[in-house]
DNA sequence: CTTCCACAGGAAGGTCTGGCGG
DNA sequence: CCGCCAGACCTTCCTGTGGAAG
């Protein structure tokens, strides 16, 4: 019965006492390990609170090592004592993975200028240019210190807006702009204009990964928030830390590992998370990513991962233990489209889309050179090949083709 | 040593969609 | 409705290249 069910649930004792602090963006009054950098970034940034100008900065370092807690602790601080001190000052954070255009990043920080909703920017249809005018006349009528902060700059398309933000002050008579540029790449800088780098770089900043201790006392600080008492142990935590200490020191990869652990063993009923439950977790998240990046893909994406899926049974069938090459993976995916009806890219774009898939860590995709044979992309798939040709089959267009094996073999049969 | 394969991957341009003001 | 805009998605055409074979 119903009842039975929930009132088992409800007996078993919850693991979590506070989950909303396990979440990735929840922000701790006190980020471990990070003074340096949040007095380092202070001191530049306080300029802003005399009414100068701060210096732009660039921020370094990998994914989970603190960048934008940091970045949005100060930033909250910083608009807080500039209201206390009567001091305009503003914050504005976007993210460049999402904001990714000139455009869309100057309409992002238009609007963040307007209360009115119809005078907003649109998303799209106004020339770069008018939209680029308007903001400069908010700015000045409202005047006062502007930090923007643009996280993962890398992602960014073009270098137009960083030129043109790095230069807005000169066009601008009241308000004074800088610019707070976060990237995971080390080399992102190189491709840049070379006064975009310079003004951009103004300040450097690199946040150096966290070791495995520095990993514990997040856990720990997080873990005395979010769980019951006696709920965890230290073994348990210096697992999470251990693991995520071997891929480079991600916290955010810390933090999820032990709250889907706690997840798991909420749902088991255990009394308290147990190593095997954060092995679970580990397994779980792969899992999730996978079929999560699998299933958004689009169709001619798709396409091409189960050709690279269907080329790998018939190589293993052939006794090759070598990747694909991009040719052979057109092959298939041609039959495929021919199966499915599908339009036929040509072999440009599905090269294309083979980088794209490496990019998303679903497959590996590294240049090799067969010398007389050419050079080419060794192509695997890099986990869960099952996994991912069942959520495949669950595309309406790839149900009809789930089980498809070619009648011919070109160039599989043998030739090298 | 040179040749030459089978592509890599850059550049430029085309087509389509969705949203805008007028 | 139109003309215009940005952006996603593709194509066409292109030059460049690591290294086994000759």
């Amino acid at each position: 019965m119903v009842k039975d069910l929930f009132e088992s649930l409800l007996k078993a004792r919850p693991i979590f006492k506070n989950k909303e602090v396990m979440r990735p963006a929840y922000i701790p009054d006190i980020l471990p390990h990070r003074d340096t950098e949040i007095r380092h970034l202070a001191a530049i940034l306080v300029a802003a609170l005399r009414g100068e100008t701060p210096s732009n900065v660039l921020i370094y370092g990998k994914t989970g090592t603190g960048k934008t807690a940091v970045v949005k602790y100060v930033g909250k601080e910083l608009e807080n004592k500039g209201v206390e001190l009567g001091k305009p000052t503003r914050h504005i954070y976007l993210n460049c993975e999402i904001v990714d255009t000139q455009y869309r990043v100057l309409q992002n920080i238009a609007n963040h200028f307007i209360t009115e909703w119809s005078d907003r920017v649109p998303f799209t249809g106004w020339p770069t240019d008018e939209v680029y005018a308007k903001l400069k006349q908010m700015m000045d009528s409202e005047g006062g210190v502007t930090v923007i902060t643009l996280d993962e700059i890398d992602k960014l398309k073009g270098d137009e807006v960083l030129y043109n933000l790095t230069r807005i002050n000169s066009d601008l008579k009241r308000a004074k702009v800088s610019v707070l540029g976060i990237s995971n790449d080390l080399k992102f800088t190189e491709f840049l204009d070379p006064r975009v780098k310079s003004s951009l770089g103004e300040e450097n900043m690199i946040f150096p990964p966290y070791d495995a201790d520095q990993l514990r006392d997040i856990l720990n600080q997080r873990a005395k928030m979010a769980f019951r008492e006696d709920v965890t142990d230290e073994g348990v935590i210096a697992r999470c830390a251990a693991l995520a200490a071997q891929e480079h020191g991600d916290a955010r990869r810390a933090l999820d590992l032990l709250r889907v652990a706690a997840e798991i063993a909420e749902r088991d009923k255990a009394k308290e998370i147990t190593e095997k439950h954060v092995k679970l977790a580990q397994n779980k998240i792969e899992l999730d990513r996978v079929t999560e990046v699998t299933s958004s893909l689009p169709m001619q994406s798709k396409l091409v991962l189960f050709s690279i899926i269907v080329g790998e049974d018939l190589s293993r069938a052939a006794g090759q233990k070598m990747g694909l090459t991009t040719g052979e993976v057109f092959d298939i995916y041609k039959e495929l489209c021919k199966k499915t009806g599908a339009d036929v890219l040509t072999q440009r774009r599905i090269a294309d889309l083979i980088s794209e898939l490496d990019m998303l860590g679903i497959i590996t995709a590294r240049v090799i050179s067969k010398g007389r044979y050419g050079r080419t992309r060794e192509i695997q798939m890099s986990a869960q090949p099952d996994k991912i040709r069942e959520v495949l089959g669950n595309d309406e267009l790839l149900s009809a083709i789930r089980d498809f094996r070619p009648r011919i073999q070109s160039r599989l049969g043998g030739s090298f």
